[in-house]
DNA sequence: GTCTATATATCGATAGAC
DNA sequence: GTCTATCGATATATAGAC
């Protein structure tokens, strides 16, 4: 049964609750982890109290996953707005390699909130269909430029989408993930402004190194393709 | 003061009783994170209780960090066993990004702790010298390699160590660190054995085509350097 | 929807006998 | 060095007035 409708400035006021709770859950959760995370503390960083957090979201699991929910939200959308149609294969690639770095790097939160989900073994996130299902979709665009390069004989035919993505992300997700152990023991902050620029031409140039085909140069070894 | 000689048996089974404890607290910290893990769970995942826990490290903190630094050792000892000298500086790249890859695939529980670690912006790693200084050379062996192979022609000179060791992190970093949150949106489990050589060759590739003069080649760009 | 106060559970740490 | 029992602090979750 659908609950009774409210006046607008009730509705909206509950709406502005709810986005500030989320958004003080999402600080908490990121700073501190799901267990070191405080219900407590999330109430003091938002304009309402901590009985109205158990009133909207149920739990403190519950509130965690719709912070998630909302973190992989964001991924998409940056993904969506990569026009890649009109671009070369080589150029195409390093567009949404270029794209996903500045994305992570720029939401430190997501990233963290990734990590955490990790050490849980996905356990959240795996109940959440919609995530799965629309971040998945990465994979799409991926493949048709991969297709266009190989068919125009620029790039190797034995890396596939899954594994571009990954290369990318990898290295996106690094800067963010790894950046306190990396700053304490090489004195480096991989999200130094300054690296910036550099950091973002190095990982398209990876990227689009990696899927070039070089048979005709010294890698090292023989090539498999 | 010293503290008074032990009959052997006595101070061998005491320094079995912490190795014992030091393992238990690994697997319980990498599984749960900081917040999360248990001291009554790692007690009973010993020979021995609670109370020698406290007796032989003083605090979880305390254990936490002893935990860590055994991690961080491990590393030490794979990046010294390689022998970078006696090869070319592509062979070389190569070989430390294999190595390096092959650590942390095969240690899931040092890469979960830096994770860990990365959460607490790296706070407890900061209080340890031996970590840094030990743990940061790893830059010395990138450099020699890295200087050889501009000399010869055969390397762009505008990447320096600090950063090859960056892409060589990241890309076996995420493997482990990023496995669940991947396997659930992409269906890939990237620690699969049947997949450990392709990406093995992967990494090498990747590592030595970032760093190959490729001036001639369509990157999708200018060439900065 | 919002507040204060509190129930209930759990965990880090310790006491004290042996 | 090792055990059992337990303290004290803190956290999630809820009760009940307004």
């Amino acid at each position: 049964m659908e609950p009774a409708p409210q006046p607008r400035s009730v509705q909206s006021r509950s709406v502005a609750t709810q986005q500030d709770i989320l958004e003080a859950a999402t600080a908490e959760f990121a700073a501190n982890g799901y267990a070191g995370a405080r219900v407590d503390e999330i109430a003091a960083r938002t304009r309402t109290t901590k009985r109205m957090i158990y009133y909207h979201y149920g739990s403190k699991e519950a509130l965690y996953l719709a912070v998630l929910e909302r973190a992989y939200a964001g991924v998409r959308m940056m993904e969506s707005g990569v026009e890649v149609g009109s671009l070369t294969p080589a150029e195409g690639l390093r567009q949404l390699a270029e794209a996903t770095y500045e994305h992570h790097t720029t939401h430190p939160d997501f990233m963290r909130l990734v990590s955490i989900e990790n050490i849980h073994c996905a356990q959240h996130l795996k109940r959440s269909p919609t995530i799965v299902v629309e971040n998945a979709k990465a994979i799409t665009t991926l493949e048709a430029v991969l297709r266009r390069g190989v068919a125009a004989g620029v790039f190797r035919p034995d890396v596939d989408a899954i594994d571009v993505h990954m290369m990318i992300s990898a290295f996106a997700c690094f800067h963010v993930a790894n950046r306190y152990t990396f700053e304490a023991i090489f004195g480096r902050d991989m999200l130094d402004p300054g690296l910036q620029h550099a950091h973002r031409r190095l990982i398209g140039d990876m990227v689009v190194a990696t899927l070039l085909d070089l048979r005709g140069a010294n890698l090292g070894h023989s090539p498999a393709w």
